[in-house]
RNA sequence: GGGCGGUUAGCUCAGUUGGCCAGAGCGCCUGCCUUACACGCAGGAUGUCGGAGGUUCAAAUCCUCCACCGCCCA
């Protein structure tokens, strides 16, 4: 006798063994050489999650999505790849370990060399990784993990140093100088997408600039301009006051000369229509506090670098990289004491020191508060530093001639986008429709980024990344470049304007070490700085296949299916890997982008460490089963942008304090319901012999619950095509649990007890339990893997001769999703059924409205056309009834409870309480009264009957009747009950 | 500032192109340990569909305005 189900459902038994049963037999590997005519290949590429710290609930939804999407499309039988991986992060993960060892050990980054560091950043990448790599085996992730790649890998690592020299040979990259995002206290630039708005309750200071000669201004002498400012620190730098031409006092100004307080420059007064004209009645904030002088500061401030250039001011840094004031990077007039004092100062202490010294010289005029916005980093999350330096950007919008024949030439409608460019690559295809985002509203946001688009700032000041392949020497005696001619087959040169003035740089193929050893041995340097990392997370879906190289992986699994991210994600990620995919590999990518919510906790706020209102995905998996969570996360996905899970805080048997939810029970408590109900279908299975199945014999609720199956089947296989994941799963739960456990297995219990229908009923249960578990598995793969395993010993073949057949799989990780069981499909058999329920619901209503206990056997008899009477077993069965009489026109018995179920009437027999009886009859009355002034009311109205549809009308009249006739019922019975 | 989304039962959410008395799960109330399951079974109660206008025979659903919450982008 084959061993049972264990009695408890214990979800870390059965996922520990499950994964041992899925890994030691690799059933996740795809094979490009079997993907060919008849299996079509399917591929998903993982967001490579950051190696900063482990996954947290969010990567738990997304992965659970892609892993469905995964299962149901190796189900369907394609050659299925989904390729697992993480991301070398660099910024963040640089930031992390730098602070570990800041507070560990107190030293900083610069005290080690550049390689010990990285080690020490490698070893924390390996312990991530590994971390993370396990999460996603607990999450129960079907992961091709012999694939599994890292951004920084060899792998991934050849297609970054390709695609930059292709792109440096396309003349794509430059060096440019740009006022950039720049981040004190990592020290890096960072791009626009890097750096958080936040509100700031700041201050508009209003500083006085004295002029070198007064001016009089309609009899007024005016000895100075005022300037308004959120940065006072910045006018060390300033090199020109502003007015805009319109204002009034413009002509008596311009040209005039300012001197700088506290530095003594004497600088200009231009006309500039940047300069907003000061309203202090205005809508517009800016023209409220504005005093129509605008400071300007080109080597500070973004729009006061454009002043500049087209001013043709001067352009002066006084700051260094960790944003305190210094006149070591172009400041040269720092001469007098105040502005000597000033040196050294953190940029915030410069602030104050500077707002003190206008003070004391009477030189403030006025300090208003002012909310605004300003960027933060993203990493660091201390206010950006708008900061000129030298980078490498990509040209975005430049046509790439040699692209114009596969892509096309000229600008996308509307747009200043070229079609061949790396920005139209990527846009296209939206616009062609080949590119498809859902749920589609976040098309916009794609379409938006790319529009507006501005040049990649690629490089960071960085020691973990991909160091940027690019080498330079100065432009001092000709050209530097001639000394490399024997090796110019491998190298692509640019020169460049830096601040050491012209650079010749030179780019290195791949793979040529040696070239790189020989340039450098003519003192040739090599950058210092990395590549952004959405520069190697652009190249995933074909870095990971072995692009450039043109592998087996490449042509079978690209371009992909699927891209299953989060909303952030669709300027950063999913554009970029779009525009490289298009540039390298020739196609995009994939032609799906599903966005999924993001997860919320009860009060709608974001799920953050320092709120403190996270769930580790790993607690989830310990209190509740993986399965469980996932249940719960893919149920509640629908295409709303934040799901909201409820967090209360748990105490684990080991004292640690940890945010669990309850949301989680509603997964939990259905896998047990699983578990238990397929437990009795296999205890009841014992011995099952397919050939005694004979489809002529099966009873009306096989039939039926096989048409449910059958229609269950097609709903989850559309829903699951559209990418609606809580749908099938309310689908899947009805059908299981409704249908299945309180229906069908209720009813077949006695057929099992008999020696002529047991073999029937066995050979259905068993298909329709295998059905289930198949369609279930997308979702919760360990439980349905584990008991499917245990159905595999205890009844190997399920097919139901003649009319349905299951494949036998050795797992159902790789079993046939269920073909289309069209045939069992019986509309009149689910209508029949759906009046017996409603006759048993009814007399249960009355057998507990009444307090009759359960085991209490009762009579009762329907008034009910002919052809029912077939049913009257099943109705006695679920409703406690020992004696039932079906027929047309029966008289009701005295002492009975009556009810209507669709026009036939109810009655159980002696139920002696007339009270009771009229109360409920009272009730019912005034229901059908409500329910018949409603329609009544619609009907009465000549507009409804003259202009609603013939059909809905005809609907209303119908439904107006039968409650009448019902009415009419109840009044009789009451009456009845008067005698 | 621009864009997007949300506001439906105590909670978390469904509600297709307007059309039966607006649904589910959890929670709540009542009764049950009915030998698969108390993480269960049977039954029940619960809604001014954020507010105000409008379109329509008919609005949770379409339009306008407002309020609040949230996200993304600058």
């Amino acid at each position: 006798m084959t061993e049972q189900l264990s009695k408890v459902y214990d979800s870390k038994t059965v996922e520990s063994q499950v994964n041992e049963l899925w890994l030691s037999n690799s059933y996740f590997h795809a094979e490009p050489s079997r993907n060919g005519q008849q299996r079509k290949a399917f591929t998903i590429v993982i967001p490579p999650p950051n190696v900063t710290a482990p996954l947290h609930l969010g990567h738990a939804l997304n992965n659970t999505l892609q892993d469905i999407l995964i299962r149901f499309h190796r189900m369907e039988q394609y050659e299925t790849l989904w390729m697992p991986g993480t991301d070398h992060a660099g910024i963040a993960t640089q930031t992390v370990v730098e602070k570990r060892i800041l507070a560990e050990e107190g030293k900083r980054r610069t005290d080690f060399r550049r390689e010990e560091f990285v080690k020490r950043i490698q070893a924390w990448k390996d312990e991530y990784e590994a971390t993370i790599l396990a999460q996603l085996k607990a999450m129960g992730c079907s992961c091709d993990w012999q694939r599994t790649r890292f951004t920084m890998d060899e792998v991934c690592a050849r297609a970054v140093r390709a695609n930059f020299f292709k792109l440096f040979k396309d003349g794509l990259i430059y060096r440019g100088k740009r006022i950039v995002n720049w981040d004190p206290a990592t020290q890096t630039v960072l791009a626009d997408d890097e750096v958080e708005h936040e509100t700031i309750q700041g201050f508009f200071w209003y500083l006085k600039y004295p002029l070198t000669e007064p001016v009089e201004i309609d009899g007024r002498r005016i000895e100075h301009v005022t300037v308004a400012t959120t940065r006072p620190e910045t006018m060390l730098g300033d090199t020109a006051v502003a007015m805009n031409p319109a204002d009034p006092r413009a002509k008596y100004l311009v040209g005039k000369m300012v001197r700088l307080p506290i530095v003594g420059r004497v600088i200009p007064i231009i006309a500039d229509e940047h300069v907003v004209l000061p309203n202090p009645q205005s809508e517009d904030e800016k023209a409220r506090f504005s005093t129509g002088f605008l400071k300007v500061t080109p080597a500070h401030d973004p729009d006061d670098w454009e002043i500049g250039r087209r001013h043709n001011l001067p352009v002066i840094n006084i700051m260094a990289p960790d944003g305190s004031i210094s006149d070591k990077y172009g400041w040269q007039d720092a001469t007098t004491p105040e502005a000597r004092n000033l040196l050294g100062m953190d940029r915030f202490e410069a602030r104050e020191a500077v707002v003190d010294w206008f003070r004391q010289e009477n030189l403030l005029e006025e300090i208003r508060d002012y909310a605004h916005e300003v960027g933060h980093s993203y990493r660091s999350h201390v206010p950006i530093e708008p900061y000129l330096s030298d980078q490498w950007y990509i040209a975005v919008k430049q046509p790439i001639p040699h692209l114009a024949q596969e892509f096309g030439q000229g600008m996308i409608e509307g747009t200043d986008v070229p079609v061949n460019s790396l920005a139209g690559l990527a846009l296209k295809p939206l616009l062609d429709g080949h590119l498809r985002f859902i749920p589609e509203r976040y098309a916009k946001t794609y379409q938006t980024w790319l529009e507006n688009l501005r040049d990649w700032p690629i490089s960071r000041q960085l020691w973990w990344g991909h160091r940027i392949p690019a080498w330079s020497k100065s432009v001092e005696d000709g050209d530097p470049i001639k000394e490399l001619s024997d090796l110019s087959e491998w190298i692509h040169s640019i020169i460049a304007e830096t601040d050491e003035g012209p650079v010749t740089f030179v780019c290195v193929a791949p793979e040529k070490e040696d070239v790189e050893k020989s340039i450098e041995a003519r003192g040739w340097k090599r950058d210092n700085d990395v590549l952004d990392t959405w520069f190697s997370s652009a190249l995933w879906p074909f870095s990971t296949l072995g692009w450039p190289q043109e592998t087996p992986e490449l042509k079978a699994f690209y371009p992909g299916d699927v891209l299953c991210t989060a909303r952030e994600i669709i300027t950063l990620w999913v554009s970029r890997m779009v525009m490289m995919g298009q540039y390298c590999a020739g196609d995009i990518p994939f032609h799906d982008v599903y966005i999924h919510a993001m997860i919320q906790d009860g009060e709608g706020r974001k799920m953050s460490k320092s709120l403190g209102n996270g769930i580790d995905p790993l607690i989830a998996i310990d209190s509740h089963g993986a399965d469980a969570m996932r249940f719960t996360l893919a149920s509640m996905t629908t295409d709303t942008q934040d799901i909201r899970i409820p967090v209360v805080p748990m105490t684990l048997p080991d004292g640690r304090k940890v945010n669990t939810s309850p949301k989680f029970d509603v997964g939990r408590n259905f896998c047990n319901k699983l578990w238990n109900a397929s437990r009795f279908a296999m205890m009841n299975i014992e011995g099952l012999d397919p050939a005694g199945f004979d489809a002529a014999q099966m009873d009306i609720t096989d039939r039926w619950i096989l048409s449910r199956l059958a229609t269950t089947r097609d709903e989850i296989t559309d829903s699951l095509n559209t990418f609606k994941f809580s749908e099938p799963l309310g689908q899947l739960y009805h059908f299981f649990w409704n249908d299945f456990c309180d229906w069908y297995l209720e009813w077949i219990k006695p057929r099992m007890r008999d020696d002529a229908s047991r073999p029937i009923a066995q050979n259905a249960l068993a298909f329709v339990l295998d059905a289930t578990l198949r369609l279930l598995h997308p979702f919760i793969p360990f439980i349905t893997e584990g008991i499917y395993q245990k159905l595999n010993e205890m009844a190997p073949v399920r097919g139901l001769k003649g009319i349905a057949a299951a494949d036998r799989a050795a797992a159902i990780a790789i079993a046939q999703w269920p073909v289309s069981l069209g045939a069992l499909k019986v509309p009149e058999i689910e209508e029949q059924i759906r009046w017996v329920q409603e006759v048993v619901r009814a007399i249960r209503d009355i057998r507990s409205q009444y307090n009759l206990p359960p085991s209490s056997k009762l009579t009762a008899s329907i008034n009910a056309p002919r052809g029912m009477d077939a049913n009257t077993g099943l109705i006695c069965q679920l409703a406690g009834l020992e004696n039932l009489q079906l027929g047309e026109n029966l008289p009701k018995p005295n002492n009975a409870a009556t009810a209507i179920v669709e026009g036939t009437q109810v009655y159980v027999h002696n139920v002696i309480d007339p009270q009771a009886e009229r109360a409920r009859l009272q009730k019912q009355k005034q229901e059908i009264e409500q329910a018949m002034k409603a329609v009544q009311n619609k009907l009465a109205n000549p507009n409804f009957v003259v202009r609603a549809k013939p059909e809905v009308v005809a609907q209303a009249r119908e439904k107006l009747q039968q409650l009448q006739e019902q009415l009419r019922t109840i009044e009789k019975h009451l009456r009845e009950l008067e005698r």
